[in-house]
DNA sequence: ATGCCCAGCGATGCTGGA
C-alpha cells in the first residue's frame, strides 16, 4: 500500500497538479494539507473519477486537510483531542480498510508558529504536547498507524539548506526539535530517515528569493510510523520534480510503500 | 540589510504562510 502526504497549499489552485501527480505516482491513500476550503465547496468530483474515497475537514480561508483512499474509510475523527477551543482545520483521522487488514491513517497541518514572541508559539507549543498525548493513546492500540503531514518541524541540522538561518525560527529552535524528538521517542518511525542519512533531502522551498533555483530548502513534511507500520516498510520516496512543474505548491510529495 | 512570492478575500492592500 502507497500512503503520501502533500501539503498542496489550495486544493483550487493545485487541482491540475494533485490529478497528474495521482496518475503518475498512483498513491492508494493521499494526505492533504492546506486545502483552504470549506466542505460545501471541496470540488470532490475530479479525485472521485479517479477512484478515490474522501474525508475532508476544512474552513475558509485557511488550513484545511483531506484524505483521499482507494479503499473504504471508516472511524472518519476530524480534530485533535486536547482543546475544545481550537477551531483550526488541522487535524483528519480515519480507519483504512483494505483485503489484508486496516491501516489507521491521520493527516496532520501543525502550526507554523511564527514569530515566536507571538501567541502562535505556544499555540504550536501546545498542539505538539496535543499530539503527543494522542500518540501514547494510539500506540497503546498496537496498529499500523500512519501519521502524515506537514509538521512545520526541521528535525536536524541535515533538514535545512542554510541551519544558521533558522536557528531563531519556529520550525527549528531547539524547543520546537525537542518537542518533536518528544513525540517520536514514543516509538514512531521518521520513514524517510529509516532509509537515508542523506543531507539535503528536502520537501519544501520558499516561493521567495529563488529557493528552489538554490536549493535552499528544508523538510518539514514527515511520515511517522508506529512499529507496526516500521515493520511494513519497504520503500520511500520525496517527488521533488513536482516543484518544477507548472503552478507549484512550495511543498513536494512525501510518499511510503507498506507490504500490508 | 531587507524583501523578493503566492493565496484568499474581495475590491486593493492587507493577512498568513515558512
Amino acid at each position: 500500500m502507497r500512503i503520501a502526504t502533500w501539503n498542496i497549499n489550495s486544493i483550487r489552485q493545485r487541482m491540475d497538479n494533485l490529478c497528474a501527480w495521482l496518475k503518475e505516482r498512483q498513491p492508494d491513500v493521499v494526505c492533504l494539507q492546506e486545502t483552504k476550503i470549506t466542505d460545501d465547496a471541496f470540488p470532490r468530483a475530479p479525485l472521485e473519477e479517479l477512484g478515490y474515497n474522501l474525508a475532508i475537514h476544512g474552513q475558509k480561508t485557511f488550513n484545511g486537510v483531506a484524505l483521499l483512499s482507494r479503499h473504504p474509510l471508516e472511524d472518519v475523527t476530524p480534530g485533535l483531542p486536547g482543546d475544545p477551543e481550537d477551531d483550526h482545520a488541522r487535524f483528519l483521522e480515519a480507519l483504512v480498510s483494505h483485503p489484508g487488514g486496516t491501516v489507521r491513517v491521520a493527516s496532520i497541518y501543525l502550526p507554523n508558529g511564527n514569530p515566536v514572541a507571538s501567541e502562535k508559539y505556544p499555540y504550536k507549543m501546545k498542539w505538539l504536547d496535543r499530539l503527543h498525548d494522542y500518540v501514547g493513546e494510539r500506540l497503546k492500540l498496537e496498529e499500523e498507524l500512519v501519521l502524515a503531514g506537514d509538521y512545520n518541524v526541521i528535525p536536524a541540522a541535515e533538514d535545512v539548506h542554510n541551519p544558521a538561518a533558522w536557528i531563531e525560527d519556529a520550525l527549528f529552535r531547539p524547543p520546537t526539535r525537542e518537542k518533536f524528538r518528544a513525540l517520536t521517542h514514543l516509538g514512531l518511525t521518521d520513514a524517510i530517515r529509516a532509509s537515508s542519512d542523506a543531507a539535503g533531502l528536502y520537501t519544501f522551498w520558499d516561493y521567495q528569493a529563488g529557493a528552489w533555483q538554490k536549493n535552499n530548502g528544508i523538510r518539514i513534511d514527515h511520515l511517522l510510523l508506529s512499529p507496526r507500520a516500521a515493520d511494513r516498510l519497504t520503500a520511500s520516496g520525496i517527488d521533488k520534480h513536482v516543484r518544477n512543474w507548472e503552478k507549484p505548491s512550495d511543498h513536494v510529495p512525501v510518499w511510503i510503500d507498506l507490504d500490508v
